[in-house]
RNA sequence: AAUGCAAGCCGUUCUACCGCUGCGAUUCAUCUCGAAGAGGAAAGUCCGGGCAACAUAUAGCAUCUCGCUUCCUAACGGGAAGAGGUUUAGGAUUGAAAGCCUGAAUUAUGGAAAGUGCCACAGAAAGCGCACCGCCGAUGGCCUUAUGGCACAGGUAAGGUUGAAAACGUGAGGUAAGAGCUCACGAGGUAGCCGGGUAACCGGUCACUUUGUAAACCCCGGGAGUUGAAAGAUCAAAUAGGCUAACGCAUGUAGGGCUGCUCGUCCGAUGUUAGUGGGUAGAUCGUUAGAGAUAAAUGGCGACAUUUAUACUGGAUUAAUGGUAGAAGUCUUGAUUUAUUAGGAUACAGAACCCGGCUUACAGGCUUGCAUUUUUU
RNA sequence: UGCCCGAUAGUAUAAAGGUAGUACAACGGUUUUUGGUACCGUUUGUCUAGGUUCGAAUCCUGGUCGGGCAA
């Protein structure tokens, strides 16, 4: 149900220079998005790694916690949100989402802006689709 | 009892729901179940070692680094116990100081008597005394009958000014005036001898001697081969190309070498099939049971060592060890019913091959020692 | 993760262990009807904490911040 297993991170290094290549993205603060639909077969439809800055963190421990709040977050409202709109057989989306906030904010507001996120991800996706 | 300083130690707990990581059980597989999952600094990367690959004359030179002694340690630039220096408090002594005795703090502390350099400004002079003021002018010179005069040659570091530092200090003798020039007492330094100590060093004696600076160059003694797990080892897809064999093409073709040219001779592409070595993506190992931890006994002033017993899965790799809600604990502020209530705070910080140190950060609490103040006996 | 450099006024950059300069900027004044130009003057600094030294920007040690290299 609401796992997050290491199938649905992107973890090959290819595919991740392929992303921040090719892909496209937009920012909606706190986070900078970017996502590129691939022909490819996959358990999940998503693979989605999470990177916050270590220029802008000098601790740890501060990226940690970002990191595991996103994280939680993600993992909580991506079947709902993200799955059952953009599940298409044959396409794999991979997704980063990169933190650019000045202050580390708690969990609930991660969680508000990351709904709206997805929501426009989904828009996004389909729109090119349809084209 | 309070406050301050130093050293050492600890550094939140429980419940519910939803997850993550590897391990074990079950299973064809999923599901499910079980138990486990961040520190004293995991940090800085400042030292040392293990481990691995490469190199090599197990060398020398250069470069870097360490530097009182003895010990501990796998090793160290770490630690323990001492020695000396510096600063300081008290005591006794004295006309006063220095030195003496006791305590505390601190200390990168080999060599300045191997050589080179440096010491701004000030000052006469900053080191084989180039004499500014001053003192003398015995000796020599000039004047004079002579006493004496001149201060010319020269002698002189006792006195003055400067400075962070001024030629070892005080007293006496000595002298023209002076001078460790000589003597007495005292302060260092170097070498020898005697005694104590494992040693640094301390005490005594005798001879010679007296500026500082080596975190200036340097000299002496010790140490360092280079690179770091992105080291290194194993398995190894697709694609491209390498090699081998067979077939095919071919009168051994196209083309090339030998030659000035021809003949001659040698090599020989392009295709198909099979095999083969290297090697990329990726995967596995390296990778967590150890110069280890805890407890007791013994040895040692101590760092530490030895023996015995006990228990022992953190292991990720775009990187796990969490999120939400509630309750408790601790500290603190205000209110009052003095034990309740309301609010605030709950640190520093996140393993990345592994160990031993050092350094730095840290809410709050505990223990020990020292100092100060107040109260009581 | 491992390794290597640097830090001087607001900015750029000098300074053999001996008074911290220079240029621009800022501020005040003179000249001008006003502004600019020109001239004169002033302010502002050695990243930080210790040590060596008579004396430290410089030498040594710890820390802070910044930059670079190894894929």
């Amino acid at each position: 149900m609401n796992t997050f297993t290491k199938e649905e991170r992107l973890c090959s290094k290819k595919l991740l220079d392929l992303l921040f290549k090719n892909g496209s993205s937009f920012l909606l603060y706190p986070f900078r998005i970017s996502y590129l639909p691939i022909a490819a077969t996959h358990q999940y439809p998503v693979q989605v790694v999470i990177n916050v800055s270590k220029k802008r963190y000098k601790r740890a421990v501060d990226r940690n916690l970002i990191k595991r709040r996103i994280r939680e977050a993600y993992r909580l409202q991506k079947e709902l949100q993200l799955y059952s709109s953009i599940s298409v057989s044959g396409r794999l989306v991979l997704l980063s989402i990169q933190f650019v906030g000045k202050q580390i904010y708690d969990f609930s507001f991660f969680e508000k802006k990351l709904a709206l996120v997805m929501k426009k991800l989904v828009l996004n996706i389909s729109g090119d689709g349809g084209n």
